[in-house]
DNA sequence: CTGAAAGCGCTAACAT
DNA sequence: ATGTTAGCGCTTTCAG
């Protein structure tokens, strides 16, 4: 047995296979009547075109990379995972693949790149998160089609899907602000990422037009990967220097809950004595009491805004780079008390 | 500027593409002269197999499709994703691509597959973990080659990697026996899933050949997802039911997570009130206090191990249907004491 | 041991 | 509006 061709559509329906292919393609000229009835031999036949002889003739691969770090992949919370299956979704309704890369977040010039890429094995490529510069750069050299989802390169303009973080930091501050709490803190690590640089700009933003002032004091950073672990000392660092404060920002859920976690085991009620907000909305399994405020962030969109801009390019509708900022909302559940 | 073909490279090395094509597919019957001297031009012109024009002729697709629900695929725990890594890792070698596909866990007949079944563009598939029996079936429909992990179905013989789970659940019983504890009790959940109930019997068979006699008063099993809510909960039924339990023997490291907090929350100290004893090692992202004692299974050689069983059912190396058992070991932490 | 040539299933230019 | 045909890059007989 073997599989159904397109000789064997063109056979069934009376027709040549150039009708055939053209009607799968949707060249428009066909007339209405063959068109139909070919359509309905596919049906009948359960015919799939070939990937392979259609990839090798359109040299179109039909796949898309999807690249991020081991780490991200492996993480507990399903952040970056929920962002591949918006773009898995939407890439399906566009007939394309993916392909799935973990890189190692420390790649360097000499390691070999994901293998789709060295064999050319690919039409697009889609970045999520965080990687190596120099894995970028090795992947730039390739000059396709490329989008990167929820990271922003400081130099260069590529088309990128972002989160607004800025006005999320605003959102989550104005919220608290609103809610009567004057001394608020900022907790955050790993800096340098440009989502939480502005995420702590929002934060400041919103202080600011409040007229309160901000303070340096109880805005605690370092360059640490936003785990659980680092949002609890930091807490017990906040709370070391500062005792009057009434409510924190955490730059994202994983943190938040660290802190929460922390503020429990010093016998510190939250919300009662202290409002904790998030960021992300990970919806983390875990028995979180309270549940957590914070800002949601739509992952799914954040996937097929992707697949979209990146076909664009592909398809050439698109020039020139583009950045999109994805809308976030604030989510309001119990971990966070009006104290007017 | 085209790639690089198959012609370019046999124009340079001064041979056909035919001799270039047998060295590429190690066809031994070409001379050692030859074969260095296309190896080295195939490098100089970093020259890569076109896919699609392979897979044209020679009726592969060089894709193995990677199956599993999207609540797996989400699940804080990266088990499932070690078990694809393994896998992803295991096919770069042999040059396979992986197609990964999430499907609903309520997948029933009328229901769309995942596209590269329908379009028959995989050579093989993977399906980690429990799915619904309707997509089984439909997937066995294309019979085509297939390997099962973490997950057996009750009748029908197919290649299977699976975890030592009855080992395992002897491992942590036996472990806590050994430390005294007379009064052990298991916490469940998912009973109908094969794993749990293995690890239950495990627990007997360990109690037993201890002379200690089980008792259903301390099993605690329903037929929910392991979760930490679940395992919390399940705590709580249990301390109702008897106080002198001394140590706690959790299906998994979730539950024992959840487990560990509510006694928290109450009070009983772990390990000096209660031993607690979990299954997986997922090390998860947790501030755990203290450290999870638990049954290590090697997740990404069970993905190694599932590429390699089905690459020899696709090469026609296994005629016959296999189960491989994986080893598991105990990892001795802190929340497990002494009480002798 | 190596080369020539057919043909895998499809698209697209060209012909009708 | 539809058909004919060349050719995409490769593997694989079959000849030499």
């Amino acid at each position: 047995m073997h599989n159904t061709t397109i000789k064997d559509v063109a056979k069934e329906a009376n027709v040549s296979i150039a009708t055939v292919s053209l009607v799968i393609n949707n060249h428009g000229r066909i007339s209405q009547d063959t068109r139909k009835k070919v359509l309905k031999t596919i049906k009948n036949l359960n015919y799939h075109p070939s990937r392979s002889a259609r990839g090798l003739v359109s040299r179109k691969t039909g796949n898309i990379g999807f690249i991020l770090t081991e780490e991200h992949f492996l993480r507990g919370e399903p952040f970056y995972s929920k962002i591949f299956l918006g773009v898995e979704f939407e890439a399906r309704i566009h007939d394309y693949y993916i392909l799935l890369a973990t890189v190692s977040s420390s790649f360097s010039k000499g390691d070999s790149l994901p293998r789709f890429i060295t064999e050319r094995n690919f039409d697009g490529i889609i970045i999520a998160g965080k990687i190596s510069r120099d894995l970028i750069n090795s992947i730039l050299k390739y000059d396709m089609p490329l989008v990167f989802v929820d990271y922003s390169l400081m130099n260069g303009d590529y088309p990128t899907i972002l989160t607004d973080n800025i006005k999320g930091g605003v959102l989550a501050t104005n919220y608290l602000i609103e809610n009567g709490h004057k001394n608020i803190a900022f907790i955050g690590g790993e800096i340098s990422h440009p989502s939480i640089m502005e995420r702590l700009q929002g934060y400041k933003l919103a202080l600011e037009s409040a007229k309160l002032k901000s303070n340096d004091q109880v805005v605690i950073t370092n360059d640490d990967y936003l785990s659980r672990q680092n949002g609890c000392s930091a807490a017990e660092i906040l709370l070391n220097r500062r005792k009057d404060v009434t409510a924190i920002f955490a730059a994202n859920d994983t943190t938040a809950i660290g802190v929460m976690q922390c503020l429990n085991n010093k016998g510190i009620k939250v919300p009662d004595d202290i409002s904790v907000i998030g960021f992300d909305d990970v919806q983390a399994d875990l028995l979180l009491d309270p549940p957590l405020t914070t800002i949601s962030v739509p992952k799914l969109d954040m996937g097929t805004e992707a697949i979209q801009l990146l076909l664009g390019i592909i398809n050439k509708e698109n020039i020139k780079a583009r950045k999109i900022l994805v809308p976030v909302k604030l989510i309001i559940r119990e971990s966070t008390k009006n104290v007017n």
